[in-house]
RNA sequence: GUGGCUGUAGCUCAGGGGUAGAGCCCCGGUUUGUGGUACCGGUUGUCGCGGGUUCAAAUCCCGUCAGCCACCCCA
């Protein structure tokens, strides 16, 4: 009995559709970084696992795909990309000018279970400012990322920044007499708080010699309890941009790294999910690299926002005219007598020669099959190479316009259809 | 790691102790040089796996595995 195979428990397979999906999402990351001036970067695929035990300690280590290689070196697929970045910019910082725009689209691994919008491998763009510490760069990085899902299709009714400024939770915790390490503890009952019951965040807090009421008190105080917040409003208002953006000091993120400005993008419309988020980690270069550089930076995955366009019509309608446009083939080649099949080759090679796109024939089959191939694989046009050759038929499929031309004359002909 | 739901054709699912079903997809055909619709035909299954009850189990019971969803976590 033949065994069958699956994939293993939150790996994808992608099939061409699912392929174009994907590639639609990279086109979109792309497109707009390359608008505001970004480069590509990659980093290897697998790190030694100290690499991320230092950013972030050991119980990470429960959710690395890790193993030891055969040389015992302790290694790890990669579960994000920051610490690479911050070790690549650090080692070469004084080769790139100031401030450097980097992105990177990878492929990352998470030893987790999988859910709906988590896997064990995903995508993510990376998007990140270094060697800048102002609150233009944390603007900028957040004008870039409302612009990618405008080009998504998305609208101001379907998403919604979210910032923050976990700097002024320092603070407070510094002004309620909290230790380094109560700090860090409260931050996460902060990001917490949202679905945490209330009788159990009132019991930690109450352990931190806090009260609910304090937080709500500081919380509404809003942009007022931040020096960077408003700056990050200003440019984000001078660019038009300020609808998309409110101010919710609830979001501080999970990661110990962020140091002054965070953010997330949250979808409106299905249960307020975390669509991307990002901050400034101005340590953390100097944590890794030991070189000071300030960053600020954010990722969104490819798993969220495929679900997103997909539940969104708008959205999923502009992606799926994309693809229609993208993949249409220009000219499906048509035999209507078997001996021409040399000729019908030589001209599929002229047309392809000029940059168009044709399926051929493989093998012998009636013309009326052969016509409803090419309208279901989408061809624009079909060229009809039979017994009148070198005359040849040339038919728009869309509009059943047909005119007639030399072989010599096709490729200036198809223009004409 | 914890809990809930679901496992029947390639896909979406119906059925509910007595010979295994529908729709979609795919392939072929409707007399051989013109497509989307329509019609006809065809392929595919140990009904997730193991055990139990029964004359008889896809169906009821127990176990197990897998998938999905949620919790945990979220870089």
């Amino acid at each position: 009995m033949a065994q069958t195979f699956k994939t293993l428990p939150g790996f994808r397979d992608f099939y061409p559709e699912d392929c174009a999906h994907r590639n639609y999402i990279f086109s979109v990351w792309r497109r707009i970084a390359a608008r505001y001036g970004f480069k590509e970067y990659d980093g290897p695929v697998l790190e030694p696992t100290e690499l991320y035990q230092k950013k972030s300690g050991n119980e990470i280590v429960n959710q690395l795909f890790c193993f030891d290689d055969k040389g015992d070196r302790a290694v790890s697929m990669r579960p994000e990309l920051t610490p690479s970045l911050a070790r690549m910019a650090a080692a070469r910082q004084r080769d790139y000018r100031k401030p450097m725009r980097w992105f990177s689209i990878g492929q990352f691994f998470r030893y987790e279970r999988h859910q709906k919008g988590r896997g064990r491998e995903f995508y993510q763009f990376n998007c990140d400012t270094l060697g800048d510490d102002s609150s233009q760069a944390d603007a900028e990085l957040i004008s870039l990322a409302i612009d990618l899902m405008r080009e998504l299709g998305f609208t101001k009714d379907d998403f919604q920044i979210g910032l923050s400024d976990r700097n002024a939770w320092v603070h407070f915790a510094e002004n309620n007499g909290l230790t380094e390490e109560q700090t860090l503890t409260f931050l996460q009952i902060i990001d917490k708080m949202g679905r945490t019951p209330a009788e159990k965040l009132e019991a930690s807090l109450s352990e931190l010699n806090l009260q609910k009421t304090q937080i709500d008190e500081f919380i509404a105080q809003g942009a007022a309890v931040s020096n960077r917040i408003p700056e990050v409003m200003r440019s984000l208002e001078a660019r038009g941009l300020s609808d998309y953006v409110k101010i919710d000091l609830s979001i501080v993120r999970g990661l110990a790294y962020y140091t002054s400005t965070v953010f997330e993008i949250f979808d409106v419309s299905k249960g307020m999910r975390a669509i991307a988020g990002g901050g400034r980690y101005d340590q953390l270069v100097k944590l890794i690299g030991n070189v000071d550089l300030p960053a600020f930076g954010f990722a969104m995955g490819d798993m969220v926002i495929l679900d997103l366009i997909k539940e969104t019509p708008h959205a999923n309608h502009k992606m799926t005219e994309a693809l229609a446009e993208q993949e249409a083939t220009d000219i499906a080649f048509i035999l209507a007598d078997e001996d021409r099949y040399p000729d019908l080759l030589a001209c599929a090679q002229d047309a392809r020669d000029a940059g168009l796109s044709c399926l051929t024939p493989l093998a012998i089959q009636k013309v009326g099959k052969q016509f409803q191939a090419a309208e279901q694989t989408g061809a624009r046009l079909a060229v009809v190479i039979g017994s009148e050759f070198p005359e040849i038929q040339i038919k728009n499929l869309t509009n059943r316009n047909t005119i007639t031309t030399r072989r010599e004359d096709l490729v200036s002909a198809i223009t004409k259809v």
